[in-house]
DNA sequence: GGAACCCTACTCGGATACGGCGTGTCCGAGTGGCTTCGG
DNA sequence: CCGAAGCCACTCGGACACGCCGTATCCGAGTAGGGTTCC
């Protein structure tokens, strides 16, 4: 089991579009060369993030996506669950419910132990996602390509972008 | 993206094969009619349990599966990377790599940003699941049905098991 | 010179094929227990 | 009555189709900007 590739994708397509000045679209041409994945499939991703609300389409010339928050106020778990879904990890069908030994119509109290126990470790995934937000990205980014690769890539980006 | 429902299967029946008396096996066929669900492939997903050696199985009449260890030293990651295998919930395929500023031949020294968080979060899941033993659920199965159909399921069970 | 109009190019959004993996099923190899036959 | 041999039924294990979702692509609706033309 494996998260699907968009979500990859649009974690680094939303890292871009916060570290670009507030305002300003970057179309999805521009970021699927960037990234170098195919643009019809890219829009498919970023039209769930849009969808979410977590960002916002501006259509024509100059048009493109930008954030609709604050950097620091989107964390990887809305960008995850926006192209995954809310659902669990684990799904309860409740199985124990065909216990031949059980009479009929029996209807349990509680919640499955099994469930109990994969919902409490997809919280723990789903709350580790939560603690990364979009903000704390930037600096790693920057540290990771040096000043002079981040200005450049900035001001490729730069170039590219629109005012809506 | 959800876990595939051989999860859950194992899951049960692994709880099913910590209740019984140490030593004696359960078949397929049983496991399978117990929890409602096709015995041939169930039998698959006890093969990747058996492979994982989390499970012995014994050929022949009054044969089946029993676990391989102390309930309480089987998790519930064991059982679940058994079944979905070791490999992170997210692939990184270094999309960064493919930023046209960079150039050619370039090789980051550290891992990509992105999968840094994705894998802390991979951890907190893995760590959950691994917090919890096939031993710490008996009370809680027990508790969920009451002593009388406990006590029923059981023999329901014990009558249909094996000494291999 | 200024403003309105039209046209072009560019954007997103949804609808449409293809492929791989999960799902489900089947059959064969091997083994333990039971029956039966002989001593 | 006891023991051994043969047979049978039951078990796991791997190999074989089907269907759905993820992957990838295309085309249409709508819009902003720029150029042209008219006043």
């Amino acid at each position: 089991m494996q998260l699907r590739n968009q979500v990859e994708w649009v974690l680094h397509a939303a890292a871009v579009l916060a570290g670009l000045p507030r305002g300003r679209y970057l179309p999805t041409k521009v970021l699927a060369t960037f990234h170098g994945i195919p643009k019809e499939y890219l829009s498919k991703a970023l039209q769930a993030l849009s969808q979410a609300g977590l960002v916002e389409s501006s259509l024509g010339p100059g048009g493109g996506y930008r954030l609709a928050a604050r950097p620091e106020d989107i964390s990887f778990l809305d960008i995850v669950e926006a192209v995954e879904g809310k659902a669990p990890l684990f799904l309860c069908r409740d199985i124990r419910a065909n216990n031949p030994c059980l009479p009929e119509g029996y209807c349990p109290k509680d919640m499955c132990p099994v469930a109990k126990v994969m919902l409490r470790a997809d919280r723990a995934w789903r709350a580790s996602l939560a603690e990364t937000s979009l903000a704390d990205l930037a600096p790693e980014v920057v540290e990771g390509l040096g000043p002079e690769l981040y200005e450049a890539t900035r001001n490729w980006l730069m170039e590219r972008s629109g005012t809506g």
